[in-house]
DNA sequence: CCTTAATTGGACTATTCAGTCCAGTGTGGT
DNA sequence: ACCACACTGGACTGAATAGTCCAATTAAGG
């Protein structure tokens, strides 16, 4: 039982100046590829502090504690990744964008060797036994679920999905492949999980056109 | 660059008595269990040690150090897994058996809360960036693996399955939902992903049949 | 038995890390 | 110009934690 709320609550000030903005940006920026790269567990404050010339007062300043700068780091990623994604997504609106989507993802998967993984989905393991940090996670790839939704949504109407087809439902189904996908490609450092994974999502896709 | 190779490769000795033996699988088994609910990082030697009421000498007669101990609990808890799929692996040899398979599944995770994911998944975006924890990782799944593709290719020969199947790439396939399914699973606190992933997935494998 | 080696207890070290504290510096508003 | 407050530097603390060391204990074989 760790009670968090008998104390004082500690500060956490939001910055009210740009340069006080700018140096918690460069905290969470930094963080966050430390993160991506090392685990949470595995990225100290002080290596974080290190890498971007700030110092113990500063973090402190604008997070209660570790945690606190998580939460702000899962934020980010998400916005991350859902920018890199925001070009593939937008022309989800066909069986043809979709497979474009899913070359696309492979070719990303090969060219970084299969190293590191989803950083959404990385993130989940070490923090889905917390509540915040798991519904931050949660929230993330609901917003990544709501992209595909629309493509969905956009492709029955035009009719190249049939009536029956549910949106919610595919969109989910898709983006569980391409997280099992990603992760046994990084354990297997070979793309031909994800390839496989994503046609399959891809089959199961098409096979609610009419 | 941290080059073990320098030092005389430390101890690691291996038990020539029963009791040493039965100290180090008490270790090892501690260790797994610990890891499991809290993963590699958060799983102190001295917690270990005490759960299992152990002295740093015992450890460090047995293990090499934490990474080697790591070794050992990634490959406890592999036949933990496997030995946990076994009686419902046996059966896969039919569509409905593979049916029973992700009825169970869904079944475990709705027992748990969906919580802990894959013991097994959640160790690989752990340790994937490390070598050797990531081989032995890689041959885990691969032996998951095989007892699919017997399956598979039991279904083959019997017809139930078209003979342009090809087995190997309907258990990745699978594997790959599996894995998804878990992980969003887990962050929704669901079981929803994992039925579509494995609805899917079944799918996927219904469409192979002639 | 008795010797040899396996095994064990647990104190000790060195390091790392989260979090505290306070004195000092910059800055915006009046 | 001046004041209040945002911001910053960095030393310091206390708790963990991986790993070391050695003396003591226990078992196995001749």
């Amino acid at each position: 039982m760790k009670s968090k709320r008998i104390e004082p609550a500690r500060t956490a000030r939001t910055a009210r100046t740009a340069r006080g903005a700018a140096t918690r940006a460069r905290i969470v920026e930094v963080a966050t590829d430390l993160v991506r790269s090392h685990g949470v567990a595995n990225t100290s404050l002080d290596a974080v502090l290190e890498a971007c010339h700030a110092s113990k007062s500063q973090l402190y300043h604008y997070f209660a504690d570790k945690d606190d700068l998580v939460l702000a780091v899962i934020q980010r990623q998400t916005e991350c990744v859902l920018a890199a994604q925001e070009p593939l997504l937008r022309e989800l609106k066909s069986l043809a964008g979709l497979r474009r989507w899913r070359n696309a993802l492979v070719e990303l998967s090969r060219q970084t060797n299969c190293a590191g993984g989803c950083p959404l989905g990385s993130l989940v393991s070490e923090l889905a036994e917390s509540a915040k940090p798991r519904a931050l996670l949660a929230e993330s790839f609901a917003r990544w679920e709501a992209h595909l939704v629309a493509g969905f949504t956009t492709m029955r109407a035009r009719g190249e999905l049939g009536s029956h087809a549910r949106p919610p439902d595919l969109a989910t189904a898709v983006l569980t492949a391409l997280q099992g996908g990603l992760l046994l490609a990084q354990t297997m450092r070979s793309t031909r999980p994800l390839e496989l994974a994503l046609d399959m999502a891809l089959e199961h896709v098409a096979a609610q056109s009419r």
